[in-house]
DNA sequence: GTTAGGG
DNA sequence: CCCTAAC
């Protein structure tokens, strides 16, 4: 049935597909029209699901769908998250994938792509061809335009195929894919060609895509949510594609726990068909979390799925969430603490299940408290332990030391801190170790780091923050982090002056100006807008004694 | 123990 | 701020 829908399909986006390219380089002007996009998919996927969906939401649709052959910067925070593309072919270095995400748009990818294989003047036999060294598997299918569409769309969803210098002649690529491939029957693509496909994209590449990304939207989501975050992921992204070698993470423990806690959970669900996943479902850029079985000479049998961190392909292993670790150090404290607790404890274990599924356990709201429940769900004991201790010691603690704690200057070193925690009746913003940095502390960290440069957090912790007990090297990396995001991301516009966040103080000009300068010494600057700064050379020098380096 | 980066 | 991999 599908095949029909398919070929249907296929039929009434004929001159779609043929007139791919033109349309593309004409769609060029900031993804701002999105109505416009889904019709001239070259995929095609869109088009009967498109009508369904309100136009808000299409975005996200295209994207997840036709992930790399629109880059529609606009639109882009997840994918731009991940990097589907972070090493680009050795022919897309300089035009290529960088400047597509500028808003010119398709063109660039696909053309690449398409340059490379010509696909309207194949014949079919050719096509077959080109479809066997795309998917690594024989075809039978006679119709041109579907061999057509296939292969451009498994060309468009492996793109980071690249990051093993992937080209579609390398016999090598191709044979290993061949090898792994082969167990895929013909017929379980004719009945299914999406999953098909998508299946030997999985296997075969070190790509990652899938054809479900619900998982990580709720990640990704916590990023779109924020406009300047999502901007800068943007641009970071960029970034991070220039910048040669920027250190490759291997998945932490709890991504892959999560991940996988995620992934079974989904999996489950997944035959009751959520309408969404169904058919010609989304195609996600990001992962493939259908998970791949790799059998190892002893037999056993471990599973796991290709993930892109980072940009390179990871097997990120499929495991069972298991019980993190030993309790707390400070809940060990608290039960010296608080002792008489324990008689609670039984009751108390039926609420402490609930706390992680409820999302409106505002009292306590943080993040950071949520995650370590989460973690701790094994040992509802000493999660409601900790929880007790928040509501009552802590309470009362934090009441009196939060509110004290907004003017002081330098010189206030509290250190023996009562750790501060979440006060917050309504509307207070909770926070739990939070010391707001002072500008003081700014500006001891910014003339740091032009003595010691950027990077050597522990030597300007002991330089300039020697009595500033509860600042350590990692918090001053992590302002300075932020101090950067802030000095490059002040309005061009500057239109009104509301713009500005409320939340927290906006940290003066002059030392925003200096910031900049340092992090342009350091070749910090994020790439983008680093030519449009006169930066109006050493206007405060006379203050810092520094002469950096 | 430090640094770098993601959350 | 927290967490944790990489150094």
């Amino acid at each position: 049935m599908e095949v029909e829908d398919f070929l249907e399909d296929e039929k009434s986006e004929m001159h779609d597909v043929a007139n791919t390219e033109q349309t593309m380089g004409s769609i060029g002007n900031e993804g701002s029209s999105s109505e416009k996009i889904p019709l001239e998919n070259p995929e095609g996927l869109l088009k009967t699901k498109t009508s369904e969906v309100d136009a808000g939401k299409q975005n996200a649709q295209l994207e997840e769908t036709v992930p790399s052959s629109s880059l529609n910067d606009n639109h882009i925070d997840q994918s731009g998250g991940t990097g589907e593309c972070p090493n680009p072919p050795d022919g897309m270095m300089e035009s290529g994938s960088s400047a597509s995400a500028a808003g010119t748009g398709l063109k660039p990818d696909f053309s690449k792509l398409n340059g490379e294989l010509c696909l309207d003047k194949l014949s079919i036999r050719e096509l077959h061809e080109v479809f066997k060294a795309t998917f690594g598997r024989e075809t039978t299918v006679k119709d041109k335009l579907w061999l057509k569409r296939r292969i451009s769309m498994g060309l468009t969803n492996s793109c980071n195929i690249s990051t093993t210098t992937f080209t579609i002649k390398d016999n090598k690529w191709v044979k290993k894919d061949e090898e792994e491939c082969n167990k895929d029957v013909d017929d379980s693509f004719t009945q299914d060609p999406e999953v098909g496909a998508a299946d030997v994209n999985c296997k075969g590449s070190p790509t990652s895509h899938g054809s479900q990304s619900e998982d990580h939207q709720s990640g990704s989501g916590k990023k779109s949510r924020n406009n300047s975050l999502e901007i800068d992921s943007g641009s970071e992204h960029l970034n991070t594609e220039q910048r040669a070698a920027k250190r490759i993470r291997k998945p932490t423990k709890r991504y892959i726990e999560e991940l996988s806690e995620v992934e079974s959970r989904d999996y489950s669900q997944k035959l009751i068909s959520s309408p969404k996943s169904v058919g010609l479902g989304q195609i996600s850029p990001r992962s493939c979390l259908r998970p791949v079985k790799n059998v190892p000479s002893d037999g056993r049998t471990v599973v796991t799925r290709l993930d892109s961190l980072g940009g390179s392909g990871v097997q990120v292993p499929y495991v069972s969430r298991v019980r993190r670790s030993r309790p707390r150090k400070n809940v060990m404290a608290l039960m010296k603490f608080n002792p008489s607790d324990m008689g609670m404890a039984a009751q108390l274990v039926k609420k402490a299940l609930g706390v992680r599924s409820s999302q409106t356990d505002d009292d306590i709201g943080s993040k950071v408290l949520k995650r370590r429940y989460a973690d701790q769900i094994q040992q509802p004991f000493f999660a409601e332990l900790e929880k007790e201790r928040q509501n009552s010691v802590m309470g009362r603690i934090e009441r009196g030391e939060n509110l004290g704690r907004s003017q002081e200057d330098s010189s206030g070193d509290n250190s023996d801190d009562n750790v501060v925690t979440v006060p917050t009746a309504k509307g207070g913003m909770r926070r739990k170790h939070h010391r707001a940095w002072t500008l003081v502390e700014v500006m001891k960290l910014v003339e740091g780091v032009s003595k010691c440069g950027a990077g050597r957090w522990s030597e300007i912790k002991r330089l300039a923050f020697a009595s500033y007990s509860y600042r350590t090297s990692v918090d001053l990396k992590d302002k300075w982090r932020n101090l950067l995001k802030a000095s490059f991301a002040q309005a061009p516009p500057d239109d009104g002056m509301n713009s500005r966040k409320p939340t927290s103080m906006p940290i003066p000009e002059p030392i925003l100006v200096r910031v900049r300068e340092l992090a342009e010494m350091n070749a910090q600057v994020p790439p983008n807008l680093s030519s449009s700064k006169p930066s109006v050379g050493s206007r405060n020098m006379h203050e810092t004694k520094s002469g950096f380096l």
